[in-house]
DNA sequence: CTCCAGGTTGCGT
DNA sequence: ACGCAACATGGA
């Protein structure tokens, strides 16, 4: 499948950011291209994402699969693909706003084309954000792919293993024991748990959180979860839900890279971060994400 | 050894 | 509403 991008987006900016991490279980890189498990229904088909030869094209192949694609497949991947690359957002009237902020305009400038890079499955973003809480990077990463490796599915293809995140009702049928051999800590694997037995009983739903279509009333009902606070509802509003007045504001990466872009001797404070913010109105979680990709 | 890391909870003013 | 210890462990 073709897949037509808009001019404002670009390929290799993208693929830059998921290149970010050597770690990450959840896909892989080869030859420029991406490679990873799409799950469709109760299907699963290893799809690889390139740079199609047409200018301002995404080339979109289905390497493999637990069945046949049928064509509604083919068009879910397709729906899957532009979800995670968020490609149907116009981000004219973000950058004709962030040309004008002294904090936007260098990130703006290196990383034009960078899309924030969604998670589409909804128990995915939450355990991410959860395991994320309050350590390094490299070792999320680390709790995420033994997470993963036990307790989701696996196919292979051509030598190599493509992971589906582990399913709620598994998560949810464990004990805090369970998870602990895996370096989660307790308050962890509480959280992981309690957010599996939400999702897997059907009162936490992404759709119904979707239907809210109001970003203050979604993070309202993600903070009500044990384990969700605003940074993790917010990465969750962010990165899932596709709201791009979602913002982060507590969120360490984003402290050390307005520091670090303006050139500040110590961290902002919250206070002052709400002021060097107001110009981005309905256009936060961009930014944050632009800002994040100077941290590497 | 110390300090920090893509925070959140729960309890105390 | 706001402050703060506790949580726990890898990495620099």
């Amino acid at each position: 499948m073709i897949l037509s991008v808009p001019t404002e987006f670009s390929f290799v900016e993208n693929m830059k950011y998921l290149s970010r991490a050597a770690n990450e279980c959840m896909h892989q890189i080869i030859d420029d291209a991406l490679i990873k498990l799409i799950p469709v229904g109760t299907e699963s088909f290893i799809v690889e994402i390139r740079q199609g030869t047409e200018e301002q094209t995404l080339q979109i192949r289905i390497l493999c699969g637990s069945k046949e694609p049928s064509s509604d497949d083919q068009l879910d991947i397709t729906r899957y693909v532009t979800d995670m690359f968020d490609v149907n957002r116009n981000l004219q009237p973000f950058y004709t706003m962030a040309a004008g902020d002294p904090l936007l305009n260098p990130v703006v400038t290196s990383f034009y084309g960078l899309r924030t890079i969604g998670i589409p499955d909804l128990f995915e973003a939450l355990c991410w954000g959860i395991i994320g809480q309050q350590i390094n990077l490299p070792f999320a990463y680390t709790l995420k792919r033994r997470f993963v490796e036990c307790y989701g599915q696996s196919m292979r293809w051509d030598g190599d293993t493509y992971w589906k995140f582990p399913e709620p009702e598994r998560i949810a049928a464990l004990q805090v024991a369970d998870l602990l051999p895996l370096q989660m800590t307790t308050k962890k694997s509480e959280y992981l748990i309690g957010v599996a037995k939400l999702m897997a009983e059907g009162s936490l739903t992404k759709q119904r959180l979707l239907d809210l279509q109001d970003c203050k009333a979604a993070e309202k009902q993600l903070i009500a979860i044990r384990g969700i606070g605003p940074w993790t509802a917010n990465y969750v509003l962010m990165r899932c839900l596709r709201y791009t007045s979602a913002f982060p504001i507590q969120d360490v990466g984003l402290h050390n890279a307005i520091q670090h872009v303006l050139g500040l001797d110590k961290k902002p404070t919250i206070e002052r971060i709400k002021e060097l913010s107001a110009s981005w109105a309905g256009w936060e979680a961009y930014a944050t994400f632009y800002l994040w990709r100077c941290l590497y």
